[in-house]
Formats: C-alpha cells, structure tokens, sequence
RNA sequence: GGUCCAGUGGUGUAGUGGUUAACAUGCCUCCCUGUCACGGAGGAGAUCGCGGGUUCGAGUCCCGUCUGGACCGCCA
C-alpha cells in the first residue's frame, strides 16, 4: 500500500506535507457537514477531518472499518495533550474503503466494558486495543533485552525437544500417543532441564532457549497450560558468579523496557528467613509489617492454642502488629481469620491493645508476665492490632504471610509501579511428604546439595540445604534455578534417597546417569517465567493478558474452544480406545 | 477433588417475592463546522444461563445442572 506514515508518528514538524494512512476507525464524530475520525494503526491514533466535500460520503463508514486516506497535515485548532500526535490532523481530500467491518462485540478502546470471557472469544478485537497490543510489545522487549544480553554474554541459543520421554515425577505430564509406536507416549517436556544439562556434559558451557513448557496442571491467574521460560544453563560458575550474571540481565531489562535503574546486587534471605519474616518462599517486600516469633513469650502459656502448637518440636507463634489497627471491625477480622484458615491455620488469635490492656478472646488465657513480655517483644503502642498464628514452623508462617498479604490488599500498601527484586536461597533440598511418607525433592532431584557426604545425606535429610534459588519480584517467583549434581554417585544416592529403586534409575533416567560418567562440568542454572515476569512488568492482574491466546481458568481456548473431540479414524490410527461410560 | 463469588438487551451493570424488568454504553434515524468520553431529539434491542420445585405470584427463595472467575489441593 502506498502508506507514507504511521498513525502515532505525525507531528507539527510534518506540517503542509501530503500523507496517506491506512488504519482502523476508531471513533466518528458527526457535526453534520463536518466529520472527525480517529484513525488507529499499531503506532497510534491521528485525527482525519472530513469537510463538507466530503461528509456526505463518509458518512456510512462504521466504527473498524479499514480505510486508507490521503491529505495534508495541519495544526489543530484545539490541540489534544492526551496523544502523541494531538497537535495535528489531517485534512482529507480523498480516501478509499479497503474493508468493511461488522458491528462488534466488544468496544475496542483501552477502556473496554467486556468481561474477560468476551474479550478471550473475541481475542483478534481485545488485541486490537492499543492497551493490549502495548503488553505484546512490552512483552517482545522483555524477549529481545534478554536474547541479546544472553547472546552478548557467550550463551548459545539451542533448541531441544518438546516431543520428549515421560518422567513422571513431578508435573503430571501431556501424553503424546506415537501412532509409529502401538501403545507408547511421548510426553510434552515440562522442562528442558535435563536436556540442558546435556548440553553441559556436551561441553556447551553456556546456553540458552526460550522454550515453551507444558504442565498438565490446574490453572491460576499466574499459571497456565502452555507458559515460556527463559531457560539457562552455565558450566564452571558458582552461585555467587551466576547471581551476579542473571542480576545484570535483569538490571538490562529494567532499564530497557521500563526505564528504571534497579540496585544490584539483589537481596538475598535465605528460605528460612523468608518464612520467619514474611511467611512467604517468594516475599512481597514492597512493604513492611514482619512477622515477629512468640514462641519464648508463651513457652509456658495454658492457652491450648499455643500449648499445642508448642508440643510440635518445630512449634512456632508467628505474630503480625498492625500499627493503629484496633479500629478493625469484628468483620474485617473475621475475613483476615478466613484468609488464614484458608491458608492452613485452625484460627487467627485477634488481640487489640487499647487503653494500656490487651483485649481479645484470647487474652483471658495470658498472665500477666507474658502480657508485658508480649508487648516488649511486638514493642506493641497504644491502638495496635495484633494478629497470631500458632501451629507448626511452616504452617503457621505460611498463614500468617496470607493475612500479611490480605492486609496488603485491603489497606493498599503497595504500588504496581514499584519494583523489588530479592533472591531467596538456601532452600531445604527435601521436604517430606505426609501421603506418601517419605522424602521428596524440594526443587529437584538434580539439585546439587550443600554437603558433598552422601553419608550425611542419608543419615538427616531434613537439615541438608541445597544450592536452590529463586529471583522473586513483588511477591511472584519469576524466575528459579540451581546448582546440580554433576557426580554420578551422588547423582545415584539422590534418586535413592527419594525411593527410586536401580531398576527404575535405569528405566527413566538410565541414559541421564550414562551420561555423567563422561566427564560432566560442574553446572547449573536458571529458568525465568517469562510470562510471569512480563505480567508483572506490564502492571497485569493476570497471566493472560501478555499471552496473546490463552486458556482460561478451566483450561479451555474461548476462540477455538479446545480441547475438543477428535475423528474416530484419528483415534484409530492412534490406537486410542474411548470408553464412554 | 474442594471452598467461595458471579451469570439479566450487543457490552457492562441495577433490580433484596408483586404493575409494562431499570441504568450506562454501544447500535439505528434525524439535527449540528471544531470535536476528541462531542452535544441534542427520537428509536430498536432481554422469554433474566438451563431444568425442576416452593408460592396466588419467582430475575428475586430452594434443589439440581451448565458456564465463567478467585482461591485451596496440585504446580519436582
């Protein structure tokens, strides 16, 4: 098309020039022999005027209508300050319908009134707003800083399977049914990780991909079906130095993509800190209001609550204090009661301090040394509310991080435009399994433990902490890695220590041990959620608005409505047998 | 698998047992030469997700079901 200009790019320095622009209608505005419309293209809006001549032809042009059209930039009368190209317009002398357009659905403006379910069936129209298509590109950026910093910095782009062999730990799997094969599976990879570890032993050093993973999981706000990672792997780095080298790529995307220079290094807590004082694995810490332990001031207390809790030998009383929060009403604390409940609490122990006295349901229970003692320890002033957990270490700041977060949302203490990194580290290699009463990888069975005697491995498992890490932003993990084992015995002892058995080592992961008997680097790595991580850099509520097609939460596409069913002749040739019950 | 919330013109909502289901926006027609969330006048458009029940009477109450959303479980 003999376009000259894009809709976002005229301004007073284009004056007198003849133009032509292609674009959608965005808006008519009728004063009878006079008509404006704003003409939309990827790079923005530009007013078009159509005088007497040609009113009356205009006329019929509906909202989204394409139409292509030629004449001279002048200056406004009234500028508008709100676009970038507000100063001017363009007086039209002629212009040409390329396509007509159906009424829409759905009002394509940033302000669109349509619920998401309308905007997911309609997804072509809900990317048309410009709002939307500014998260794609946001998005693409968020890519390409990436891509190159990575690039720059020696890492090889390597593409690995997506077809690839089950291994059933871990996510549940998509099964990919081999038509060649009667009766075997591939399975979509949830990862790349072992694959990138190869390409360590191959001898690679530096790699990476920008992989798609499938996990056939229930969906949330933050995670869908089919998700991207940025996907990286080193050889010969410790901890420390690879830190230093994803802090750099990340302080390169700020600054690329939104302009912000960020502090490096980042923060680091350890998994137990960051349970102790914000009773999260990926802490918020845009704001404050810790969580304080009470464990010493009620070692002795009668209050079954605490008694009980206190009985498990990692008992922990975790409190929040709300500075002048005894306002709380018995409804706005019941909420935050649910809220810890729902998280894993039995209750929510509400106390105010109001008048030098502690009050509250509970506090009949204290005496009077550990009133003093508690409110030394919380440094508890006039008007404060107090709120408590008790229960066993990790249950009881997990529920009280959920109330922390609830009291983020209701008294609005935080800004999507504020942006903090931390990293969390030294997670627990094991956590144990209650339902299947044994040990099971924290992170992953080829994560690299801080101990190199498998001896000791075996002996205390729940003590040994492992070269984990996870970058966290806002409160959302963006990105997780570790160090790996690269020593075939340990390698073996840990799948051992998670009850494998050599016959299963050899059947599911035979060709993984092979593989390091062959000289395998010290290694490790990290993947980013990219979709996550352009979430929160867009100031998105929600994954799906920088995935251009996404599923919904109940794991369907509105457009195609997929998944759907399939010819019986393709079943056949798959050798797949539906029983319809 | 579970908990909670929602389903009413194209779109988004109001309607808390009682007349003809209301409002905003969008749409259509007409008027308007400076709007940019244009304005003005008029108009069309909804068997209130579906099925059953309670009631003289149900958008409203009850049961079931479907759809959507948030969360818990799950996500090495």
């Amino acid at each position: 098309m003999n376009r000259t200009h894009h809709c976002g790019e005229l301004s007073p320095k284009n004056l007198g020039q003849n133009v032509t622009l292609v674009g959608w209608v965005s808006k008519r505005r009728n004063f009878g022999s006079i008509v404006f419309i704003d003409l939309r293209d990827r790079e923005g809006i530009t007013q078009c005027v159509f005088d007497e001549s040609l009113s009356e032809s205009i006329k019929d042009v509906r909202n989204e209508y394409i139409l292509e059209i030629k004449g001279e930039v002048i200056l406004r009368k009234d500028a508008n300050p709100k676009i970038s190209t507000g100063e001017i317009e363009i007086k039209v002398s002629s212009f040409t319908v390329i396509n007509q357009a159906e009424l829409t659905p759905m009002i394509i403006q940033d302000e669109t009134d349509a619920l998401e379910d309308t905007r997911l069936k309609y997804r072509y129209l809900d990317l048309r707003r410009p709002v939307m298509q500014k998260k794609l590109i946001q998005r693409a950026k968020i890519v390409r800083t990436m891509r190159n910093f990575l690039d720059e910095n020696g890492f090889i782009d390597v593409e690995t399977p997506m077809l690839t062999k089950s291994t059933p730990e871990g996510s549940r799997e998509y099964l990919v049914p081999s038509r060649v094969h009667e009766g075997e599976f591939y399975a979509l990879a949830q990862s790349p990780q072992i694959f990138k570890q190869l390409l360590m032993v191959a001898g690679l050093e530096r790699y990476y991909q920008v992989a798609r993973c499938f996990r056939d999981e229930d969906l949330r706000a933050d995670r869908q079906l089919d998700f991207t990672q940025i996907d990286i792997e080193t050889s010969f780095l410790d901890e420390n130095e690879f830190h230093e080298i994803i802090e750099s790529m990340t302080k390169d995307v700020m600054k690329k993509v939104l302009d912000i220079d960020v502090k490096t290094p980042f923060l680091k807590l350890s998994y137990a800190d960051a349970m102790n004082f914000y009773g999260s694995d990926k802490p918020d810490n845009r704001f404050d209001l810790k969580l304080n332990e009470l464990k010493d001031v009620f070692k002795n207390s009668e209050f079954q609550v605490f008694k009980s809790a206190l009985e498990h030998k990692d008992g922990s009383i975790k409190a929040i204090v709300l500075e002048n929060g005894a306002h709380f009403t018995r409804k706005e604390t019941d909420a935050l009661t649910e809220v810890a409940k729902k998280n894993g609490a039995k209750g929510l122990v509400v106390l105010k301090y109001v008048n030098g006295i502690i009050e509250g349901p509970a506090s009949k229970f204290f005496v009077e040394s550990e009133v003093s003692s508690l409110i030394r320890t919380l440094n508890l002033k006039e008007n404060d509310l107090v709120l408590i957990t008790a229960d066993k270490w990790e249950k009881a700041a997990n529920a009280l991080g959920s109330v922390r977060l609830a009291l983020r949302d209701k008294l609005n203490l935080t800004s999507k435009s504020d942006f903090s990194y931390l990293w969390v580290v030294d997670f627990p290699m094991f956590e144990y399994d209650e339902d299947s009463q044994k040990y099971v990888a924290k992170h992953h069975p080829f994560t690299r433990p801080k101990t190199t005697d498998i001896q000791y491995l075996k002996e205390n498992p729940a003590e040994i902490m492992a070269h984990a890490y996870d970058l966290v932003l806002n409160g959302y993990e963006i990105a997780g890695g570790s160090l790996r084992i690269y020593d075939q015995d340990m390698q073996k002892a840990m799948f051992e220590m998670i009850g494998f058995t050599d016959e299963q080592i050899n059947e599911r992961f035979g060709f993984f041990v092979d593989a390091f008997k062959y000289g395998t680097p010290p290694h490790g790595g990290i993947a980013f959620g990219l979709d996550r991580f352009a979430m929160v850099l867009t100031e998105s509520d929600s994954l799906r608005d920088v995935i251009a097609f996404p599923k919904n939460a109940s794991a369907r596409c509105p457009l195609t409505n997929a998944p759907s069913a399939v010819d019986e002749k393709q079943l056949n040739e798959l050798h797949i047998l539906i029983d319809n019950k």
